[in-house]
Order: C-alpha cells, then sequence, then structure tokens
DNA sequence: TAACTTACTCTGTATTTGATACTAAAAGTA
DNA sequence: TACTTTTAGTATCAAATACAGAGTAAGTTA
C-alpha cells in the first residue's frame, strides 16, 4: 500500500502511524513551531505563545517531543529552576515540512472557511 | 509571526489553528489518504482501511472534511441506501502534501524509534 | 515573616472517544 | 411465509482523555 507503507496496521504495527501520532498532533505542531521561531524558550513562554495549552498537556508534549528526539530540555540547577527548550537537528528538519503546512493552511484558510459556510447553508 | 501567521491567537481568531486542527487530525489524514489511494470509497470500505476507527468518529470527520471541501459525498437513493466518498480537486492538492509528510515518517520513523528507545533507558 | 519565582504535578470535572446495539426497507433464502 | 442480510449511519453508555485551577519545593527579596 502506498509503496511501502501499510497504514492498515493497526498503530503498534504501523511505524508510521505511531510517529505521525505524535508528529502531527496539534499542540505539538504549536510546540515545534514556536521553537523553530525562537530556538530557545522556557515552559512559561512556551505556554503564554501555545495559547490555551495547559500545564498538563504542555509538559506532556514536551516528553513525548523529546523521547522521540525533536527537542532537547536542559535544566539548570538554580533556584527557581531554569529548564530551556530547543529543537535537535532532527527537529529542525521537521520543522522546515510543517512551515510549509502552515503556509499551505495559512493560503488555502479562505478557501475552506468559505466552503464550510455554504456547507452550512445546504 | 512567522511571516504574517499569528499564532498566539486563541483558535478562532486564527484561521491557520481552525483549519490545521481539521486537516492535521490523526483520522482525517488516514481517511484522506484512503482517498487518494483509492479515488472512491464507502463508508463501510473506509472503516475497514481506517483501522481502528469507530462508525461515530467516521461519520464525524465525514461530515468535516466535506465541510472543508476536501470531500465529496454523493448518495444513491437505493435500498440499502449507497452513499460515495471522494476527493474534490482541493483534497488532492492536499492529500499529495499528505504524501510527502507521510514519505518523510516513513522514512525517519526508526530513527524516531531509536530516539524512543534510549530516551526510555535514561 | 510573608511574598515571589519556576517548572511542573495533582485533583476533580468536563469533554471526547470507543464499543455495541439499533434502524429502515428491500432483496435473497429456507 | 418467516428469517437473514445489507448499508450508512445514529443512540447510548462506559471509559479514556483533556482542562482549569490549586498545590509544591526551596531559595531570594521586601
Amino acid at each position: 500500500m502506498f509503496g511501502h507503507i501499510d497504514y492498515r496496521n493497526p498503530p503498534e504495527l504501523c511505524p508510521v502511524r505511531d510517529v505521525m501520532s505524535v508528529a502531527s498532533d496539534q499542540w505539538s505542531i504549536l510546540i515545534l513551531l514556536w521553537l523553530g521561531y525562537f530556538s530557545v524558550l522556557r515552559f512559561n513562554k512556551l505556554k503564554k505563545y501555545v495559547y490555551g495549552i495547559s500545564n498538563k498537556v504542555l509538559s506532556q508534549r514536551l516528553k513525548m517531543l523529546e523521547a522521540d528526539g525533536y527537542i532537547e530540555r536542559k535544566a539548570y540547577p538554580e533556584v527557581p529552576i531554569r529548564v530551556e527548550y530547543n529543537l535537535t537537528e532532527f527537529g529542525r528538519l521537521y520543522v522546515d515540512k510543517l512551515l510549509d503546512l502552515a503556509e499551505w493552511m495559512h493560503d488555502n484558510s479562505p478557501k475552506v472557511m468559505a466552503n464550510r459556510k455554504r456547507y452550512g447553508l445546504e
């Protein structure tokens, strides 16, 4: 299927679905885009930029993104502790893809909005 | 921010986030990819291919994707009713983007898996 | 001594999801 | 005739997930 990818498999048997579930998650995308823009951000800054995210979800997504190798976490043992997040080289590659996608979304959002409005009227 | 996109806004004020929340949803992506591959599919076929999706979610995602203009729904008033789904021209454009993304995920999934394993050990 | 700071975690509630059963209405089967 | 099958969903309830908001450590400042 699709060359060599079999999306039909359950997630645990299809690495693509598995990887995608982290990387194309809504909040993850926003986190990565902001880190792409600022290169280094701390927890509370991220929370401000990624408008609407909760502490819990931000914390969890950061862990997943770190585990998967997109971002790096550096903790400085000061008081209060300071923690900085930044993209890895791998993460930067992915962010470039995301920027492309975001650009497309931006260019086409008027069209989608128009479709949506028309659909509501039918 | 990011040129002309302001991700900082709440979803209702940021069309990009709004559009993306439908188009980059996990299940939506799989539905679109399968429709890209087969060009026409009926509800139950889709349900088979999009492994693990429930009736409820499939039905809801199809409605959203139709409303946003990615897919087209044709109902034939036979008994039992027959309903066919296919991509619109706009949907096809987006699927091409998704295929590119999926390809990247496929190429890089070993790396992600390796990262994840290493992270687990630390 | 109290207040402030940061990077989270915890808790209780609200929202989403998933599994399953159910529907109409005709055609096929015993 | 009675029974089963088929399709594209919807209804329903339990389970998983998400969220808002409070709490925590522990040193520095007022």
